[in-house]
DNA sequence: AGCCTTCAATAACCCATGTTGCCGAAATTT
DNA sequence: AAATTTCGGCAACATGGGTTATTGAAGGCT
């Protein structure tokens, strides 16, 4: 299987890399702290996140292999949101400061940054028009069949069936609803036959009706 | 007052540039479309946003001089969502050609326009968080506050004061409520002596209270 | 194996926000 | 300035989703 270090495609002068790795729900990164490196996701799942005053959280976006830790931080030293990992994790880390240096000699690993940062600005427009305007089962069918796609544009589903290591909780920090909405939803769904989880094993069942809900309002 | 052409600062050798003017409520963008250009807004404000098949729309955000017709523009010809004027609009055009030849030539200008991308990014997150978990006092405060710092950075504010061409029905579409209580809670905000809106014209009158608001649930 | 924690399902109740409809004011067009 | 359209305020009512609490199953740890 693909290791995705290689995303950035930095060609035959590679850089220095590590692989770090992760226990399930540690903090990879806490907002406002300053980083040197970058971290391509090689394994496992992570999510970047925003704590609010009142201890509740807003995911931001899912990171499944092959997603840089966010494009912004081979820009900016620190950011606003933390990432953490939703399984154990496997990373390749890059030294930032090499990093920007190649992006001055070889401008195709720019255009290949510019256009991984358009693909997370596109998701998260998504995101928006999802919580403006969807309601919670449109929203929870629209997130599946999001990370379904993302999963096999990256070989990492076969057919329907792809690993899926969400929580319930962590379905509603993401499309801002309760734990007992998304439960109410994913039974739903289950009853209708729609889709079948089992082990973290996510089995879409009935594709085009669930594509239906996703276009509901 | 300044034009906002230069924003890019493309230094001496400044590209062919045409202007244009829209009128109020006017496509500026279909998306889908295919363009050769870029546009700077030099003067007014534009939404983007994204029409359902029921015809209700989602803004993705508002545009006010100074603001790229967004980044992506720049490296892709075509996006899933379109721009109106929301007032009659002055604009700069750039080709986009010609633009991307300079960013090759001119590590500054990529630099300036990656922060633009990933200030554009950074306001589309702070949505994602309104969205998922505020509720609407809260949404509309954020929403009032976030355009006043973008003004102010931009010179277009004075003191507390600033143009504020908004319909409620857009500050609806834009932060996922209906128009009727998107009137309950501005006029909930004028009754507790928080802002003033007349003539288009928006005047924060208690900002220490309107932030609480802003930081409540 | 036993203990403890996390996770999910379910029910009863509540509240923030949506829906519909109406009216008058303001803005825009003619 | 008359006609028309858009806009905002308001009230009555409906509902999607939140809140709280309980229970059992699943998963980790010693």
């Amino acid at each position: 299987m693909a290791s995705f270090c290689g995303v950035l495609d930095l060609g035959q002068s590679a850089l220095r890399q590590v692989h770090q790795t992760y226990r399930a729900r540690r903090i990879v990164y806490r907002a406002g702290d300053e980083t040197e490196d970058i971290d391509v996701i090689c394994d496992g799942w992570a999510a970047s996140s925003v704590r609010l005053s009142d201890g509740r959280q807003q995911i931001l976006s899912f990171l499944i292999p092959g997603d840089l830790v966010s494009v912004a931080t081979v820009f900016e030293k620190s950011q606003f949101y933390s990432v953490q990992s939703l399984t154990d994790l496997r990373c390749c880390k890059f030294s930032r400061a090499e990093l920007q240096k190649k992006l001055t000699e070889n401008p195709k690993v720019f255009e290949r940054l510019v256009a991984c940062g358009m693909a997370e600005k596109q998701l998260a427009d998504q995101t928006i028009v999802s919580l403006g305007r969807r309601n919670a089962a449109a929203r929870i069918a629209r997130l599946i069949l999001s990370l379904m796609e993302r999963l096999k544009a990256r070989g990492l589903a076969h057919g329907q069936s792809f690993d899926f290591p969400l929580r319930q909780q962590q379905i509603g920090d993401a499309m801002g609803l309760t734990t007992v909405h998304v439960s109410r939803v994913i039974n739903m769904f289950r009853k209708e036959g729609l889709i079948e989880i089992a082990q973290r094993q996510m089995k879409i069942l009935n594709l085009s009706e669930l594509r239906r809900v996703a276009d509901e309002r």
